[in-house]
DNA sequence: GCCGTTTTCGGCCCGACTGTTTTCAGTCG
């Protein structure tokens, strides 16, 4: 059985992308590429679109690439790939993704050198072989090899939450500089990806200025190594994790058009012109322009930028070419939800089990860095053996004690939930009596990760009492890709009035955006959670905010923006549902 | 191979940089 059926199909059509590169066919690549992230995109099995028909009405799916899905679902692999991938030595397909290793220069090492593996090519390149090639020199083999080195480095990318802290830190420190106009984070961080390769930072300043800026950017204590240094741009290595910064300067009537050219993503960025050639405009980092006169029309904001093509300013969140520019153009983008928004935290963890802090120790931090109406605190129930999850008898016991500690915090901050397992059958291993007695239930598997899990998910909220799904596909970054959430789990989530969660923690990120999406436009509701298990890991909420974001949710799809009498309700009306006297 | 934004055929983002060139091809973001 196929694991993740959409990524190897998508991964298929990479391939073939890179083919039809080698092959000097660059459309027919930019095709396959569009149609492989369309495909990556997707939150659900692609065999579901196809069931209902719906997979060639999908932007950059057509006839042709249809076709190829069906075959490889039925037979297990596409005839035209296993034609292809004779015409290219197996190693140039991961060569490609090497920077300076083009298809041009790739296919003319293969045809004049005779090379078809990495390791020859290697050689070739140190033995000078490769330079003597005509227009080649010993530069762009130098640059080559340079490529190889940035490549191995680039495969480990750093998870959002570390690299937004790393680059906070730097920009703070150049805020200090009176200079700087304006100074924002861009790339892949200012949209908020789950994770990021570099960190891009961009100012601007009057020209007399950049020298100044640029040589404080570059002489900062956090730098171990500088790479470049130019008029408009600096590069250097950061001591933190060897990461490379790239800090650009922009003149200050370019800043709009400038921050949203380097904030991406690419393929927003190609629609967004493209649509803009297609009414006489064109837009470049320096401006919008008409295309006939050459006339400036918009630049200094990116507001002014997306006004000049008719479109709502895109929050950076939505920019990847997922519906945002045709919803920016019907002026119908939603309102997405804000940190503001936010009135409390729904999944926490105590001494009880296994958090680092007391109740009290709890309430107090949010009472003093919060402003939360409430806080559930939600410890691991039995089956739990490892954090030492809570019995009935000690979930009796920490009702009394959350009673105590908010008397001593001068009122009901604190709320009483659980986070309670789903066994591998799907029952929970709490009795529903107790779960009654609570304000909140997490319900969460914990166990048995590489199976479907779909029959467990759904006969968990089918239990009255449960609420949300926590940490919904079980993902953790550099451990487990998490399993698939099939179509059933929205609809009966939707059905029994059950919320999905947006775990926090930074390895986790689950629900993943694309789901986030899939539930807002099932109308499944979400809740925001930082699972803390220290104080300083409440303020992961932010992450679950921006996860959030690039998943469209508006501030009525989560349950965090309710005041808590509303999540009472909440609670009352899924239990009302099951008849369950409240 | 995809798509329809006064197109169902004829396009497919834009500009900078680099290294190799005597005017530009290839690559990148």
């Amino acid at each position: 059985m196929y694991l993740n059926i959409n990524k190897e199909i998508a991964k298929i059509f990479r391939d073939m992308a890179h083919i039809y590169e080698f092959l000097d066919d660059k459309f027919r690549a930019l095709a396959y590429q569009k149609a492989a992230q369309v495909l990556e995109d997707l939150p659900d099995d692609v065999r579901n679109y196809i069931a209902l028909g719906k997979l060639s009405e999908i932007r950059g799916i057509g006839t042709h690439t249809q076709e190829k899905i069906i075959e490889y679902i039925k037979t297990g692999k596409i005839q035209k790939y296993e034609e292809l991938k004779k015409l290219v030595p197996p190693d140039f397909l991961e060569l490609m993704d090497v920077p300076g290793f083009g298809p041009k220069t790739l296919k003319r090492i293969y045809q004049e050198l005779g090379i078809s593996t990495k390791e020859e090519l290697i050689k070739a390149l140190k033995d000078g072989r490769v330079a003597k090639l005509k227009g080649f020199g010993p530069k762009k083999v130098e640059n080559m090899l340079k490529g190889l080195e940035l490549y191995e480095k680039s495969k480990e990318r750093l998870l959002l939450w570390e690299a937004l802290n790393i680059a906070n830190t730097i920009v703070e420190k150049l805020k200090t500089l009176k200079e700087i106009k304006n100074i924002e984070l861009a790339g892949s961080l200012r949209r908020k990806k789950e994770t990021i390769g570099d960190i891009d930072i961009l100012i601007s300043c009057d020209d007399k200025d950049r020298e100044k800026v640029i040589d404080f950017f570059i002489n900062l204590e956090d730098v171990k190594e500088v790479l470049a240094k130019g008029d408009t741009k600096a590069s250097v290595i950061i001591k933190e994790k060897d990461r490379q910064v790239d800090l650009r300067v922009l003149k200050p009537d370019e800043w709009g058009s400038g921050l949203q050219y380097f904030t991406g993503s690419k393929e927003h960025n190609v629609h967004l012109r493209d649509y803009a050639k297609s009414i006489g405009l064109k837009i470049s980092e320096y401006g919008v322009f008409d295309a006939k006169t050459g006339e400036k029309i918009a630049g200094d904001t990116e507001e002014s930028v997306y006004k000049a093509v008719g479109m709502q300013w895109i929050p950076p969140e939505l920019r990847e070419d997922r519906g945002e520019i045709e919803a920016a153009l019907k002026n119908s983008l939603p309102k997405l939800v804000e940190l503001s928004d936010i009135k409390g935290d729904f999944h926490c963890h105590s001494t009880w089990t296994d958090g680092f802090n007391t109740i009290l120790e709890i309430g107090q931090y949010i009472k003093e860095n919060f402003k939360y109406e409430y806080l559930v605190i939600t410890d691991h129930s039995k089956a739990v053996r490892v954090a030492h999850g809570l019995t009935e008898d000690d979930v009796l016991k920490q009702i009394e004690e959350i009673d105590k500690v908010n008397k001593i915090i001068g009122y009901p901050l604190l709320k009483k939930g659980i986070e309670v397992d789903i066994l591998l059958d799907g029952s929970l291993d709490l009795s529903d009596e107790i779960l009654s007695k609570l304000d909140w239930v997490v319900a969460s598997i914990h166990t048995n990760f590489n199976r479907d899990n779909t029959d467990r998910i759904i006969k968990a909220m089918e239990n009255p009492y449960v609420n949300v799904i926590g940490h919904p596909t079980g993902r953790i970054f550099g451990t487990r890709e998490g399993y698939q959430l099939s179509d059933e789990v929205f609809k009966v989530a939707k059905e029994t009035g059950t919320a999905l969660e947006i775990n926090s923690q930074p390895l986790r990120m689950d629900l993943p955006d694309i789901m986030v999406k899939k539930a807002v436009d099932m109308g499944v509701k979400l809740v925001i959670s930082s699972d803390s298990h220290s104080l300083s890991n409440f303020h992961y909420i932010q992450l679950g905010v921006y996860i959030a974001r690039r998943g469209w949710a508006k501030k009525e799809d989560v349950i965090n923006t309710l005041s808590w009498k509303e999540v009472e309700k909440f609670v009352k009306d899924k239990r009302k549902r099951f008849g369950v006297k409240t």
